[in-house]
DNA sequence: TTGACATTGTTAGCTAGCTAACTATAATGA
DNA sequence: TCATTATAGTTAGCTAGCTAACAATGTCAA
């Protein structure tokens, strides 16, 4: 959404701005080009994962299982650290589970949890991905100087922290 | 998807980077980041047309359509220009048919085509929610100097200009 | 003119996000 | 102890993105 191709010329810019007098078009182009360069960001690295047959959210669930000392969490934790809800993660561990990359085992101690292992193939499916992703990553980044891109994250930060105007 | 409050810690740090040597953490950091405050960003902009009964891919529409002259276009332009497949575009548009706020009206020169016409309702929405946007984003984007959002600006079009590496 | 090709919009089926509501289980306090 | 409350995971139903396939319609060249 929000293609940023289909700029608005001066007659449209003029329609609106009587419409809408409040309207700073300088700002709203950039704040879009915020938005649309971030969705336009993920869908390229949707396009990579897919060639190694993932997809974002699954892989994501992957790299937290992997980070645990004994590659095994509960899904509330996963959901917690992926920030998503936890029925969202329900359906990315069923999907993650009929591919055989991680197993549900349920605790026998307190019986409403369960514990989410990464599989010995999905160990070997991250294996294959991330050395790739991690190149591909550098070759992004190397197109900013370091000074650059602090600067992009530290403008980037500033517009987080005032998300609140927008509540 | 994509938490950083769940930063990596020394011990995770170590794990990945010796089995993956290739991974810069600072550039893997800086990546998400673009990526998970885009996201965010996206998320605020929803919340708040959730608060005028509106989304953000129906709102674009509406957007796209006041643009046009005679507030008409075809559902084929209208998915070029908002970015998305013809399949996404017939249900952005049966969910603002069924809310009045647009009309399908059949084009009986060509009679592949429809004509897809804001509403008097849709237009009184837009009017609703277009002034509160424009100075929710003058607040948002105060936050940063001209200076420095023309430079976020151009940090984001390098990086989106390299995606090429991701293919 | 007619057969091949192109275009338009829709449908079906997938992923992935959300909230709300539900079941099962655990914990707690009167 | 037992009633209440809290927690874990799932399900249902919504939006919104995608691709692939399809029917209806136009277009165009042989």
């Amino acid at each position: 959404m929000l293609q940023l191709k289909d700029l608005p010329n001066a007659e449209i810019l003029s329609k609106f701005a009587e419409r809408y007098p409040d309207a700073d078009i300088h700002k709203v182009l950039q704040f879009l080009t915020v938005l649309r360069i971030g969705s336009d960001l993920s869908l390229m690295l949707d396009n990579f994962l897919a060639g190694y047959g993932l997809l974002q959210g699954r892989w994501w669930v992957l790299i937290l299982l992997m980070r645990e000392a004994d590659l095994t969490t509960t899904p509330s934790i996963l959901a917690s650290k992926a920030g998503v809800s936890r029925a969202t993660m329900t359906g990315l561990l069923d999907g993650l589970e009929r591919e055989g990359l991680v197993s549900r085992v349920t605790d026998k101690r307190d019986r409403r949890r369960l514990a989410i292992q990464l599989t010995t193939a999905g160990q070997a499916k991250l294996d294959q991905v991330m050395p790739d992703y991690y190149q591909r990553v550098n070759a992004l980044m190397d197109s900013l100087s370091s000074a650059e891109a602090e600067e992009l994250i530290q403008s980037l930060k500033s517009l987080h922290s005032q998300q609140t105007v927008f509540e």
